[in-house]
RNA sequence: CGCGGGAUAGAGCAGCUCGGUAGCUCGUCGGGCUCAUAACCCGAAGGUCGUCGGUUCAAAUCCGGCUCCCGCAACCA
């Protein structure tokens, strides 16, 4: 008896700390091709998603909510499961890191490493911004506020465990550059340089400024920071350390991490180095994947209801949205989104293509033989071409799955789509089938696109699980005629085949209709436009503060004196302004919109009392004010002031 | 001179490793077909391959300068 080979995928962890959206579709959908994909032909797969339930921000929020952190992310997670059974997600596992095992896991793993002498215990100082979970050097912040979020950040200085990077970056720049684990390997440069090449910090690995994490069981003031919690799941929900699973020796290392490109750096370098210090096999493959992009703009929140994959699920079905999300995937690049580009895919391939190939077909079978082909045959011209086409799509499709090119793998798929609706208008059966001689000849060409229908919607069923049973159906595949085994073979359906013509597969959508409506969807969720409900969102979000705060600002009007750009810097100006009794420096983010010459001999309002801050080497004494409006910047001028006036 | 990536038909992309008639998808226009989900098939229009220069018999492709875009990093006081 042989063994099936296994085969480990995951998808990261989840942060719930608000409702999933498409782009945690992406990552999903795509590993859930690969596993389906795997699983037909044959490997042992272990399908791994869950939740990373743990840190300050979920402990806030459910405070807000006054309910429990525990009670908060069970609601969340409870979501998230649904739109994967919706979504039609295979996982194998669902790992939380509230899980016991999963605690218990990384407790032995924090104990271990530090046992090792890779984690010591240090001091953490800097700024904390809660919402994004993120500790800022000073340097970092913007106006004071979180580079990331723009919200306030508190001072935060606290002791904590860091763990050691440095044993092992040049083990990890060998492993960016020299071995084929990074997907797409033209990233690894860019981790080289910006990471490893100045030297990898240390990483904080504890906090003790909040309590929902896991604690650390030798210091108990300590939780364990995201890090090794987060991280570790790819093997705790294996039983690595624990006894709720004893899957560790069989699956890993893992085959493929599947992630996005906002955490491929943890992935890449700090993953590595865990696993390094555990003496532990490193994962095969890293697949770094791009964002969701929506009509060309970073996904943001207030979009959210747009692209709610359970709304666009109901419309068109969970298979069209994953084919969608799927099609349009590059590994490396970003993919834009919007409901035209979907619609749009949606009708030429899966209706206009894939699905009128079907019912094309399956209604000539109908009509010409009442359902059921006769046996008899008789081979002719432009045969070969489509029957070589379509047994040689198999091993295409291979290759471009085991590079994680699912886009491709659905691009060779179609080719072959159009092929045969292309051999259909060759052959022309409504013409065969006006003479009664030919009826050979008629059967052999609705046979050959049946098996045609047959191998297409094989393959394609771990990309559309949902859909290509029912087409499978239609034309009469029993299910091991539909097997990965008979992909690459011809002629596997009966000869005397019955098919059955059922509702189109992918109902063709009207674009300018659909849009309008999904345009209304939107107003209605929002009752009020996107911009002012950001607007509102963020006013609102900003804390109040008293007269005696405002006071502290000394604000004066002052003279630019002189203006020239900072060498170093992109953004950057330094002004030269008189502020009614001296001259003093101060550098502005204001390039990109200012030429240095018509700022020179005009006035502006200039935050006298902030405390000099070095940029690019350059100090600078003071603020100048100005409006964001949109991507523009304007400064406010004041020019018929007198420097030095003050305002308040 | 922080590190990288990019600029190819209206849109989105491939081609560049290893120089030799510029290709795909969508869209547009024209034709064909009538089995099919107003679907399908064929054809056409549309590109000085960002710019300037170099190497070469020959450059989208190799080399150098420049411009603009996008990530990351940094510095939008």
């Amino acid at each position: 008896m042989c063994k099936k080979k296994p085969f480990y995928i995951t998808t990261p962890i989840y942060y719930p700390s608000g409702n999933p959206h498409i782009g945690h579709c992406y990552t999903t959908v795509a590993c859930d091709s690969i596993a389906r994909y795997r699983r037909m032909q044959g490997y042992d797969v272990m399908f791994l998603t869950g939740t990373d339930e743990h840190g300050l921000k979920i402990e806030q929020k459910a405070a807000e909510k006054g309910v429990t952190p525990k009670q908060y992310v069970d609601e969340i997670v409870e979501i998230f499961k649904s739109l994967w059974q919706f979504m039609n997600i295979s996982y194998d596992r669902y790992i939380r890191t509230t899980d016991d095992y999963h605690i218990e896991t990384v407790q032995k793993i924090f104990k271990e490493l530090y046992d090792r002498g890779y984690i010591y215990k240090g001091e953490y100082k800097g700024k904390y911004c809660t919402p994004c979970e993120s500790f800022w050097t000073e340097s970092q912040l913007v106006d004071g506020k979180c580079p990331e979020c723009g919200r306030e950040v508190v001072e935060a200085k606290e002791e904590a465990y860091f763990f050691k990077m440095a044993p092992f970056a040049e083990r990890i720049e060998k492993l960016l550059t020299e071995t084929d684990f990074l997907q797409p390997k033209t990233r690894a440069v860019e981790l080289v340089n910006n990471f490893i090449k100045p030297g990898l910090e240390d990483l904080c690995v504890s906090r003790t400024s909040f309590t929902w994490g896991i604690p650390v069981t030798f210091d108990e003031k300590h939780v364990v920071y995201v890090w090794i919690d987060a991280l570790s799941n790819y093997i705790s929900a294996l039983g690595y350390k624990n006894d709720a699973y004893n899957d560790f020796e069989k699956y890993w290392p893992a085959d493929v991490h599947m992630v996005a490109k906002d955490i491929m750096r943890f992935h890449a370098i700090v993953w590595p180095a865990m696993l390094m210090a555990l003496e532990l096999p490193l994962p095969k493959h890293l697949a770094v994947h791009g964002w969701i992009t929506f009509n060309g703009q970073k996904m943001s929140k207030s979009l959210g209801n747009v692209v709610d994959p359970f709304v666009l699920g109901k419309r068109y079905g969970a298979d069209a949205i994953r084919y969608h999300i799927m099609r349009e995937m590059a590994l490396g690049a970003d993919s834009s989104f919007s409901n035209e580009i979907m619609i749009n895919r949606i009708n030429s391939d899966l209706a206009n293509g894939f699905g009128n190939l079907v019912s094309r077909t399956v209604a000539m079978v109908e009509k010409y033989f009442g359902g059921t082909l006769p046996t008899e045959r008789e081979s002719g011209e432009f045969d070969d071409e489509l029957i070589t086409a379509a047994t040689s799509l198999r091993s295409s499709v291979d290759s471009f799955i085991d590079k994680t090119q699912l886009n491709n793998a659905l691009a060779e798929i179609f080719k072959v789509v159009s092929r045969a609706n292309k051999y259909i208008d060759e052959t022309a059966p409504w013409i065969i089938a006006k003479d009664e001689s030919k009826r050979a000849r008629l059967a052999s060409v609705l046979y050959n696109l049946l098996e045609t229908i047959r191998i297409v919607s094989t393959l394609l069923s771990a990309f559309m699980p949902t859909t290509m049973p029912k087409a499978l159906e239609q034309i009469g595949a029993c299910e091991n005629c539909a097997s990965y085994e008979n992909a690459d073979k011809f002629g596997v359906l009966p000869a005397n085949v019955t098919v059955k013509k059922v509702d189109a597969l992918f109902p063709r959508i009207d674009v300018d209709k659909e849009i309008e409506e999904l345009n209304s969807i939107i107003k209605n969720n929002a009752g009020e436009d996107e911009e002012t409900k950001k607007l509102r969102e963020e006013i609102e979000g900003i804390a109040q503060i008293g007269i005696d705060d405002f006071c502290k600002v000394d604000l004066r009007v002052a003279e630019i004196k002189a203006c020239e750009p900072i060498k170093k810097a992109k953004k950057l100006l330094k002004l030269t302004v008189f502020d009614g009794v001296k001259e003093r420096t101060v550098a502005s983010g204001i390039a990109k919109f200012y030429k240095p010459e018509e700022l020179v001999g005009r006035k502006i309002i200039l935050v006298s009392n902030l405390a000099p801050a070095k940029l690019c080497g350059v100090e600078s004494c003071g603020m100048i004010l100005a409006a964001t409006c949109g991507e523009d910047v304007k400064v406010i001028f004041v020019d018929d002031m007198t420097a030095g006036s003050k305002i308040s």
